[in-house]
DNA sequence: AATTGAAACTGGTATAGACAACTATAAGGG
DNA sequence: CCCTTATAGTTGTCTATACCAGTTTCAATT
């Protein structure tokens, strides 16, 4: 079953048996697993070895341990609709509503001084800026306008940035975004996003900045969006 | 220095004690830490316990390992506000505000229609209303009403609401909050909000809804917060 | 001067055992 | 019947050691 000397390593040999058999349903969520000496001697490696896999699955959330009564398995993690959510359309998408969107304008500039400092860039730092209204089931529902470094993506167009952007830099760049930083508050509408959301002026507006990070924590964008309160609320749920 | 036998485990001694380190500024991001057999010479204690406090220094992000080369201080985690992020007591330490809030009512009712299906209430089920200011540096900074179910907790008081309520459910009736979703709004603040937090009528105010889920599921709290817009910020850190 | 190669490091995996701390259960005594 | 007490089972901590697999360094060789 499990083969000693080279292959993997025999705690991930031990991890990925007891998945198998959780997935498989031998055991459910609140179960407890046959205890660390059990496994030691099924397995014939030592308690220590049995540990280690263990603690691997504990630290991953797919079990946990109890002092005293044994190792139980976890229930099963719910998904997080806001993980990997990074763009407008992936948003709208998990809402189960269409989207579309209108480029306003797509300029190179050197980067205002906040833009500047989140990107980490020098004061001759050039930026994309990138304004764009963005539609829902084709009412307007946000006024967004991202900001990137022109050093990140030396080659960004217009049709770039009208079609699938993250796909481009996956796929053409092989960059990720690892994670990201979204501040979150509530406005009053000045005249121009009123008027480019066609709300009364002053309307409460929910206002969204999103600094994203590439995995070398290496800051990649900067996004300003302005959303309809009245049409847009914001998800977010939480771990542990 | 580190003490053996009863007190605390030497790894957790071991953790501490780099941590200190490491926050007084003896390592910086990307040095390179004593090697785990100099740290097991250093502490008098085998290489297999510093291991275990390196591991679990490793999962905390705040170091990480590379085989042949050393183990390594990594760069400053972005403090995830959100992560097990629970009370506005928390939420203003974490932004390094004192905190203080006043109880307007504490009352047993029949719970709303809204609240009762996030609770998973029958039509009889009764719930906690608390409602209360939350104040940020003596500053009103949010109102805020709980909802709570009665048959989870038959014995709660004003004085463990006014006292960490969170506190009490850990230790006490050993109940854990393991996730939570959140919904959050702008809008214009009503009468009775503007009024409380002594802001002009119809000012934007960021219009918060959380719920929060035990460990094994059950739905534990509804509460519903309305945030000065013009003081607060919502910050959420997404991963991946 | 450039290349090779051995040695001395690093973390990664694994062993076989020991005792402590905690929990559940069953046996016995009031 | 309830309460205490032993006991066996669990995870938690820790030791001392061994070998493997990468990386770096530096001296010897070419």
């Amino acid at each position: 079953m499990l083969k000693k000397n080279h292959p993997l390593p025999m705690y991930y040999q031990i991890e990925e048996f007891l998945k198998l058999e959780i997935n498989e349903g031998a055991f459910h969520p609140g179960d407890m697993i046959p205890s660390e000496r059990e496994l030691s001697e099924r397995f014939q490696v030592s308690r220590m070895t049995v540990r280690q896999a263990v603690s691997n699955m504990v630290n991953d959330g797919i079990l946990y341990r109890e002092k005293g009564r044994g190792t139980f398995v976890a229930e099963k993690k719910i998904e997080q609709p806001l993980k990997g959510l990074t763009s407008f359309t992936e948003d709208m998408k998990l809402r189960g509503m269409s989207s579309s969107s209108r480029l306003l304008s797509f300029d190179v500039m050197q980067a205002p001084q906040d833009i500047a400092s989140k990107l980490n860039l020098e004061d001759d730092g050039d930026v994309y800026a990138v304004k764009r209204i963005r539609f829902a089931e084709k009412q307007a529902m946000a006024v967004e306008t991202s900001f990137l470094p022109v050093s990140l993506l030396p080659d960004l167009t217009e049709e770039i940035v009208h079609g699938s952007m993250y796909e481009y830099l996956e796929n053409v760049l092989d960059l990720r975004i690892s994670h990201a930083r979204q501040e979150i508050e509530a406005r009053a509408a000045d005249e121009k996003e009123s008027e480019d959301l066609q709300i009364e002026a002053h309307s409460p507006v929910l206002h969204i900045e999103r600094c994203s990070y590439l995995d070398n924590r290496v800051p990649f964008e900067v996004v300003k969006s302005t959303y309809r309160a009245d049409r847009y609320k914001f998800i977010s749920d939480i771990e542990r």
